[in-house]
DNA sequence: ATATAAAAGTTTCAAATAGAAACTATTATA
DNA sequence: TATAATAGTTTCTATTTGAAACTTTTATAT
């Protein structure tokens, strides 16, 4: 997949998608907040060809989403721990999974749930919320132009505007 | 990418990406998010391949993220709009704008923001919230069993939540 | 009514990417 | 000190992707 160079609003989610949307990379991202930490924990656990292994846990390090620390002070031998903006992923990664769950698992098939560390209570469905807190529905939410747009996105922009108000 | 047998847990996130993972599919979603319908619109606005679009859109519409309705009553050309199970993942298209806007454009380079329809405002950052509202940081989070684990997934878990105990 | 162009794919072939398996070089354990 | 485990690398094959030309159906203009 290469970048969508006739699209020019490609660059949010299409320059995320480079990073994160190539395959295992997910996976891999998730794994990681689950704790896996080695090369060979990773493989095992994902089935993973190693090569691709390899290259994948590079790029995720160079993009700074993991980071390679050494097992102990000077040892040649690496661990990969999530960084702050690998841990970032959360969210994404629980909407994937409550998207799973309702769409393809159905109610009550979950094969895992989050909970609350505090009560143990299933967390809150992943949601849009207005800037006061009030559940948003696809139809609620509309498109703008913000401060990096090109010339050519504000085009089009305010014309998908137009057209999404004849939307659900 | 193939499905990652070894891994008892992939089955959430696993299947989900087996649907909606592949290159170009969540960029072929965000644009019917956006109002594209037609196959010439789609492939011009992201620069893919003819016969890769054909085939993302066939899986899409198997899949029952797009539905594949006829112009008008009897015409033998299409048009993809989301059905529901589709619109459903607009806040995992928000929470990778998010992520991409905070991390990569960073502060005030935004190309696109979502907007509040009723009030113009900037929606709310995606999160996790608990049950009863509260925002949730990665470390406040647990994760269990559900009811459709597998035996060797409920093991898994439960040296996953040992190990996520140091964590971070 | 006819010609021309646009829309929605399909086909073909070359290039890039992924996967399996064997191989190598360190580090840990018995 | 021998043996096994860890963390990759290499090689080769199979699959997927991408570009471009081709086909067929529908729409628009004359």
């Amino acid at each position: 997949m290469k970048p969508a160079k006739y699209d020019p609003l490609n660059r949010s989610i299409g320059h995320v998608l480079e990073i994160i949307g190539e395959g295992w990379a997910i996976l891999i991202i998730r794994e990681a907040y689950f704790g896996t930490r080695r090369f060979e924990e990773f493989q095992r656990q994902l089935g993973i060809a190693r090569n691709i292994l390899t290259t994948r846990l590079k790029k995720l390090c160079q993009n700074e989403i993991l980071d390679r620390v050494p097992i102990k002070e000077g040892a040649k031998r690496h661990e990969y721990v999530l960084t702050t903006k690998g841990k970032d992923l959360m969210p994404l990664l629980i909407a994937l999974t409550q998207w799973g769950d309702q769409w393809i698992f159905g109610e009550h098939a979950e094969p895992v749930i989050f909970l609350d560390r505090e009560n143990h209570q299933p967390i809150a469905k992943i949601n849009v919320y207005s800037a006061k807190g009030i559940p948003l529905r696809p139809r609620d939410i509309v498109v703008a132009a913000g401060p990096g747009a090109s010339v050519e996105a504000k085009k089009r922009i305010e014309e998908l505007n137009r057209m999404i108000e004849s939307n659900d």
